[in-house]
DNA sequence: CGTTGAATG
DNA sequence: CATTGAACG
């Protein structure tokens, strides 16, 4: 029963404001506690971190603020927001002067990205400029001083691939849109990219060559943005550790404790032009971080122009 | 990301299952763990049920089945099970060996009843004899000795009042129904009856006269209820306790914390044909037992026909 | 397994 | 405010 009744309610004080508490002993349901473990970022050096959320919201209640202030990036990119509009107060102004919030118009509480700087940047654009393929909030362009950030929730192809082809013309739209940034300026293209590129960069190659992330097409088709028409691209991560296997998954299902057994992927990645290789002073897989989100932080050291060789 | 993924669980131990406890100190979020308020039914006594459940499921986390081992009726008479098959193994076929469900074919997870009985009845049936209104499982007869048992779970009229009219319909089916009854034997008409029949049965009347469950329409169709045509049928809670305000209210909305506010409604009914209103030996209240359920338990004392008057 | 929004009460 | 099932991942 019930319906209705909003005469019930008429003149009634509002409820108390419940108070959620993160555990002091941390689970795998939350992100740490103690941030001891993060270092200061090397001298001359910006700090640029990607991390999937699967929802800003639900994250915030399982400490990501508390990780923001600890990791202290330079700028943040942030996909599977699911949030319908901008979060104006989620970081501050002071601490972000710079925020960009791309929500999906086709579906609510679905997809979405954000990114706050420090910095400001030049310029900044929401979708592609010649394709109208991105109608789900998956995509922020960022112009800096000496490169191009492009950051990305690249679409998952779907059980049994349902999604596949939309997906395939989303990378195309892609290529297409790095290759016009690159006139210009190098590029840093980050995010959930939805592929494992290699068999190393999933815990379970062989049962998944028909799984979303995982199928040849997509595999091939990340092979193809990797190259580039001017100047290769590179994956930053691999190109740094080459070896590294399962400290290398930026995700892990919550399905059948995926995380405790280490069965993860490698999905979210920075890929930089060529050019702006030599100023990659690290890539840093946060995974002592998990909790928040089925995904975890990344993190790019970019040397200052000055600073580089 | 993740979708598909099924191949990283192929051989994985099940999760080892998760425990749901209750606080020990009672919130208004679950059944009390005290019953010792609960006293013996008076000698020669049935006791008689009916009990809105708002998801059986979800009163199971809430203590449903402590508190109907602490009350043990003779007979159970549950509504708005939300379940969409027969839970077999719910309570024992020992403690209740005749068990009756009818689930919604119309809508999934919405609406349901279910009678549990340790008296074997002589006949059950589901929905209306004549009539095909009942398509959401709201309607279980049984034929005992000396009465029909009437469980029902009666359609709200909705927001806006949407449904007001269906609601009138299944009003005039179960006239017709309680009418073909009483051909043969009183009835005992209960359940959540989705009204508040009189201003005494709600807390509000003035702010209600257009909410479901407080038009004139639905308190006037309940009243022609009442009357029936051989004989009247009489209201026993309001029958034995024609005073009684907040303490009669069975139903509490969870919004704006109207059980600590006492703002609540008389929506749960025990309606005796008259021949049967000498054996009601009380009815009582049982809102001491809210928090599985936005209602509360309602139980009827029947004497046995020999012990009648 | 966990998140969302829509429907219902 | 609470519950459900559908969609998505």
């Amino acid at each position: 029963m019930a319906v209705k009744r909003a005469a019930d309610t008429a003149a009634e004080p509002a409820a108390a404001k419940k108070v959620l508490m993160r555990p002091a002993v941390p689970t795998n349901k939350t992100m740490p506690t103690d941030y001891s473990f993060i270092e200061p970022a090397p001298a001359g050096c910006r700090k640029i971190v990607s991390f999937n959320v699967n929802s800003l919201a639900a994250a915030c209640k399982k400490g990501f603020k508390e990780y923001v202030a600890a990791e202290d990036p330079d700028i943040l990119c942030l996909q599977e927001t699911k949030a319908n509009q901008p979060m104006a107060f989620l970081l501050s102004k002071k601490q972000y002067p710079h925020q960009f919030w791309h929500c999906s118009r086709a579906k609510k509480g679905y997809s979405g990205t954000a990114i706050f700087s420090k910095i400001k940047p030049l310029r900044s654009q929401y979708g592609f400029e010649t394709s109208t393929i991105d109608d789900e909030g998956r995509l922020i362009t960022l112009e800096f001083e000496s490169f191009h950030l492009v950051a990305c929730y690249v679409p998952n192809a779907g059980e049994k691939l349902v999604r596949l082809d939309r997906r395939m013309r989303w990378d195309d739209a892609m290529r297409a849109h790095l290759e016009e940034l690159e006139k210009s300026k190098p590029v840093i293209y980050t995010g959930d990219l939805n592929v494992a590129h290699c068999e190393i960069d999933l815990a379970r190659p062989d049962s998944n060559h028909r799984s979303a992330g995982f199928t040849d097409e997509e595999r091939g088709s990340f092979s193809k943005t990797l190259q580039g028409s001017a100047f290769p691209r590179i994956d930053a991560f691999r190109h740094l550790h080459p070896d590294a296997r399962a400290d290398a998954y930026t995700y892990f299902g919550y399905r059948a404790n995926c995380r405790e057994k280490s069965v993860g992927w490698r999905l979210d990645y920075f890929v930089v032009s060529q050019p702006l290789l030599s100023r990659v002073a690290g890539v840093i897989n946060r995974n002592q971080c998990y909790g928040a989100s089925d995904h975890v932080p990344l993190l790019l050291y970019l040397r200052d122009k000055d600073h580089s060789a």
